[in-house]
DNA sequence: CTTGTAATGAGAACCATTCCCATCTACACT
DNA sequence: AGTGTAGATGGGAATGGTTCTCATTACAAG
């Protein structure tokens, strides 16, 4: 809750301010939460961290932050948004989401799987005419926590 | 449209038999739409290619031929379920997402591809005990029609 | 202290998806 | 072929996540 580094406020206040924004109490707390969870978080989860927050007031502030481009949406599998800081403030990194719970967790970048990402990009641009957008993958499995339930 | 083999239909009769469900022709118009397509295809893509189908079937149909495990949900980049054939259907593959216009295409797998897609997941499941639901894999990026576009 | 502009909160509006139910149809058994 | 039973269909209502609207409040500058 207070491990977010002053820099990370620092650039997001510098954003907001390219666009005419304030970097308001609402939105310091946005930022921190996401910081500090370390992964995607859905509204409802982003409701339940920040205190006496209304809804529309999460909807509004998360896509104020988007525009201003330090918060970034994720798709998982189920339908609910989940969001992020941007990769140049909370650094890159993967996505691996649970098939069953929903639940989307940060991948460590591990040089072994980086290569492996790398490749597979390169041969998707090669292949298919794609551009990888900034070498973002997201996978899908099924959790630990999952695999452990009866059923 | 005639273009579907006839071992898909009957598998599918099958297994919708083992679920005490009939293959109708709604369901098989279905199937034969979702074969031809060759990517996941969305509820109004879906609606545009079949004629005379009201919604409320369309989202019941691909409903009951989930239950039946011949479809599968898809998800994107945009909040659109998208639904295509399982892998024992329609062969493995894996996905591209377009950031931009929000279409998914097939991936055909090519040996490099599958390479380095199996060398990610390995590392995948061996650092965060994930299990890598059946090899599945969804990429996103830009298209190469969107990328020509302007701006 | 005044004023202009951005931010907030509550609820309405939206839209994809799901649910309900009356009607229709397919298959099994005469 | 005729009939009965259960599944399937279609139209519309209901749901739920997300976005929009607008009146009110909080800032920053003069």
């Amino acid at each position: 809750m207070v491990s977010v580094a002053r820099p990370v406020h620092d650039e997001v206040a510098l954003r907001l301010a390219g666009l005419e924004q304030r970097y308001t109490p609402i939105r310091r707390a946005l930022v921190t939460t996401l910081a500090d969870a370390g992964r995607p978080l859905s509204i409802p989860e982003i409701l339940a961290s920040v205190d006496e927050l209304p809804q529309s007031s999460a909807y509004r502030t998360v896509t104020a932050l988007i525009e201003a481009g330090v918060v970034r949406r994720v798709t998982g599998v189920d339908d609910h948004g989940r969001f992020e800081l941007t990769e140049d403030l909370a650094g890159h990194h993967h996505h691996l989401a649970c098939g069953s719970c929903g639940t989307v967790e940060d991948i460590a970048p591990s040089p072994r799987l980086e290569r492996a990402m790398a490749e597979a990009a390169r041969v998707v641009a090669e292949e298919q005419g794609y551009e990888v957008t900034s070498h973002q993958f997201d996978l899908v499995g099924v959790c630990s926590t999952c695999r452990a339930l009866p059923g």
